[in-house]
DNA sequence: TGTTCTATGCAATGGAAGTGCATTTTGGAA
DNA sequence: TTCCAAAATGCACTTCCATTGCATAGAACA
């Protein structure tokens, strides 16, 4: 497992060390985008610094990407195998939950194409939906 | 003018004060949606609170409408005669600029409907296109 | 006119992102 | 193996924006 995230970061030109590895295997066990103070909390002995440029470097390496889920906090999630974060093609919709307040990747949910009016270029699309996940719906259920 | 703004807040249980028809002149000639630091800057003479809480009380009386364009700033903008901001009927998406760095509302351009997995439920949809908005490209090229 | 509710202004807090610099660690060359 | 240079880490700050508490000014209404 170790060796395998360790081979991954080499593949992507991160040296892998000890704390990248174990951010690596926070963000794959949390299926959810997280915020730094997530990670922050989950590594209370490491600093935040490194965490921030961990993180930052990931995102330049193409191992993670940047959410903006609308709560103006950034949240990062890792990509999709073969990803490349391109338009059209890997872009997909995020689900914030208001209640448990957990934002995930719906990945096999594709951005339909979008019609700008003329003279407007667009390089980047961003879908996020608000509202209750099943998790959390079910739960209700359950209590009722 | 003056007295049609006057009007319209009241009608909305906003008591119309001068800063708040100040600052609905405002949004009105900008037909971007503003952070509260412009506003700030647009009235050098109030106080950031008042427009701080003046913005927050349009926005619970359905004046304006807060827009979470990706920079993690939040932005205002005037809702559209009679708009509910209801979800399916009157969502529109919103394009930043990463050049001028301003953000408009297409109105014109609804959201389409998205399809949820089981078990999710949509509060709100909020959809952001960055790129590079009309104004930009002509000026880019005028220039060449 | 007086009372009460609302709006305003000032000061301060808090959360998150980001930076500069010193120190430690690591990988590779000698 | 040892040493050096580059990269990573940790600490201390800074900045920016959102938000709140409290005291004061102002408006509406009896």
């Amino acid at each position: 497992m170790t060796q395998k995230i360790e081979k991954l970061l080499k593949d992507q030109g991160v040296r892998p060390t000890a704390m990248r590895i174990l951010i690596y295997k926070y963000l794959l066990e949390k299926n959810v985008a997280v915020a730094l103070t997530d990670i922050e909390n989950a590594f209370a002995k490491s600093d935040r610094t490194t965490l921030y440029r961990s993180v930052k470097t990931f995102e330049e390496k193409g191992i993670v990407h940047q959410i903006e889920d609308g709560t103006g906090i950034k949240k990062y999630a890792l990509c999709e195998d073969g990803c490349n974060c391109e338009i059209d093609t890997d872009l997909h919709l995020h689900f914030h939950c208001s209640t448990c307040n957990e934002t995930v990747c719906l990945t096999e949910h594709k951005i339909p194409h979008i019609n700008l009016p003329t003279g407007y270029t667009a390089e980047n699309v961003n879908l996020v939906v608000k509202g209750i996940c099943d998790k959390c719906s079910s739960q209700q259920k359950t209590i009722r």
